[in-house]
DNA sequence: AGGGCCATGTAATAAGTTACATGATTTT
DNA sequence: AAAATCATGTAACTTATTACATGGCCCT
């Protein structure tokens, strides 16, 4: 059996919140989603196309004065039953597996030398603090800025979950660090 | 630039760690290696033979009484100084995002009821508990067998990171189904 | 004048999954 | 006799990335 694609149902539940263009959709993927979703236009302006298509959207051309034009992607009734079938469908394949390979690397690391490890896992934490502080970014955004308080309640739910595995992983770094930089002495 | 492919690296780390056979390096990946990696043997055998082709390795056939026969890869001096290389390069293209189906049908959550939404995290906690029992199992079996010593420590410290994550995602299902809870009373 | 943002799209390529194909041996 | 494990491989397909292509507006 083949894994249903998401992809079309990601659009097609960001245009319920407001979100109506590709580009748009791209940017809001970049941000309130980017701790658990990523996508790029070579997926979305194919996929939007798909769901005109086959009459889950419907698509207005919007001229625009200061910017240029622009296509307004709207869900038809058809597409709102797709979007709450998807939804009520159960989800198969487990757990997903997060290709890490800053841990691909870690686990070969004696063939390297301590000092660099502990190097590339700092270069990590680096990162994970990055990340960190953007999410927190993110949950302001969604606090403060026009979400639509349906969606913001779950919007930050599942941010709560990036900043608790970040703040984890974070843990970590500075748990393994420690016990690097013990062995050296 | 394109990123560069990380399979056959993988392949050759695992040859220095006495897993020779196609076969056992996708066990051991879907062991040891399964809280940041995946493979298929789709992905596996034509990597090996890409990696024979170049020299990197070196295979042997060996006939087995009990068993059907197997081909046996080594890393050669050329193999290992790749490795080596990889292993030293810098890590680009920053954090690896991961998709997650469950926290992405809770983003689009308000288009079902809270008891549904409920349901489906527990699902997922349920998966998250399978997940970190899994791990503790790995964690003793690498304690316990045959792992070379040198290995034994990196191979630890990346499952607990597995292990600090998953926990992290229990607490976060916790939190989460309690406060859905408290609003239908 | 150049950079950045807005906006849409396609084509080539890479990466990964799944199903298929084969076949021996061991355990139940 | 059937099921599970060991063992290798290919072909078709899906998915996703990257680079390319275009072009206007706004700000400095």
């Amino acid at each position: 059996m083949a894994k249903e694609a998401q992809t079309p149902f990601i659009l097609l539940g960001l245009m319920t919140t407001g979100c109506s263009t590709g580009y748009s959709m791209k940017q809001l993927i970049d941000t309130g989603l980017s701790h658990f979703w990523k996508i790029s236009y070579g997926q979305i302006y194919p996929a939007l196309k798909k769901l005109t298509d086959e009459g889950l959207a419907e698509v207005q051309q919007e001229t625009q004065e200061d910017k240029p034009d622009k296509k307004v992607y709207n869900m038809t009734p058809k597409g709102k039953k797709a979007l709450e079938q998807w939804l009520a469908s159960p989800i198969e394949g487990g757990l997903p597996v997060q290709k890490n390979e800053w841990l691909l690397k870690l686990f070969f690391s004696r063939h390297e030398s301590t000092e660099t490890a502990i190097v590339k896992i700092k270069q990590y934490k680096e990162q994970l603090q990055q990340r960190f502080s953007l999410y927190k970014q993110i949950e302001k955004m969604i606090t403060e800025c026009a979400v639509r308080s349906e969606d913001e309640r779950f919007w930050l739910f599942t941010l709560r979950h990036g900043l608790k595995l970040t703040s984890a992983a974070l843990d970590w770094c500075d748990e393994v660090i420690d016990e690097l930089q013990k062995e050296g002495e």
